[in-house]
DNA sequence: GTTTTGACATTGA
DNA sequence: GTCAATGCCAAAA
């Protein structure tokens, strides 16, 4: 097991970098998540931009960070056009639709909203 | 120490 | 439905 890309010198911050690692993995191919669910997992409700901070350090760091979105469903990120478009592409590639250039079906993708999974079709 | 920045969320127009 | 303003909170400058 490879340790967290930075030196971090307050085990609460790598203990919640790693939380938030923890539960991203969880989520199941085909699905998505938004910033601020797994915030809210991570009994951290206000703190949803340390999400997408944790994923920008940990880079390729084995954890699906292109299934997390934000809350409208859009991908969140302004400064990175290269990795917006990976993301993008890495969701089609798990089946997930979009309704507009890169916003997607979060009314059939949301990971928590679709647990019931009372079959919509 | 203060200010700016950021892969966010919510509200209101 | 979209978009801007506001609130948020930690990291980086």
């Amino acid at each position: 097991m490879k340790d967290l890309p930075l030196t971090y010198s307050d085990t609460e911050k790598e203990a919640l970098f790693e939380k938030f690692y923890q539960i991203i993995r969880t989520i199941p191919s085909g699905k998505v998540a938004t910033y601020g669910q797994i915030a809210q997992m991570a009994n951290s409700p206000k703190e949803a931009r340390l999400v997408g901070q944790a994923l920008s350090l940990s880079k390729s760091h084995e954890v699906p960070w292109h299934r997390v979105v934000t809350a409208s469903g859009k991908i969140a990120m302004p400064t990175r056009p290269e990795l917006r478009d990976r993301q993008k592409q890495l969701l089609r590639e798990e089946g997930i639709e979009f309704i507009a250039d890169y916003q997607v079906n979060m009314q059939r993708f949301d990971w928590q909203a679709t647990q019931p999974q009372l079959d919509l079709f």
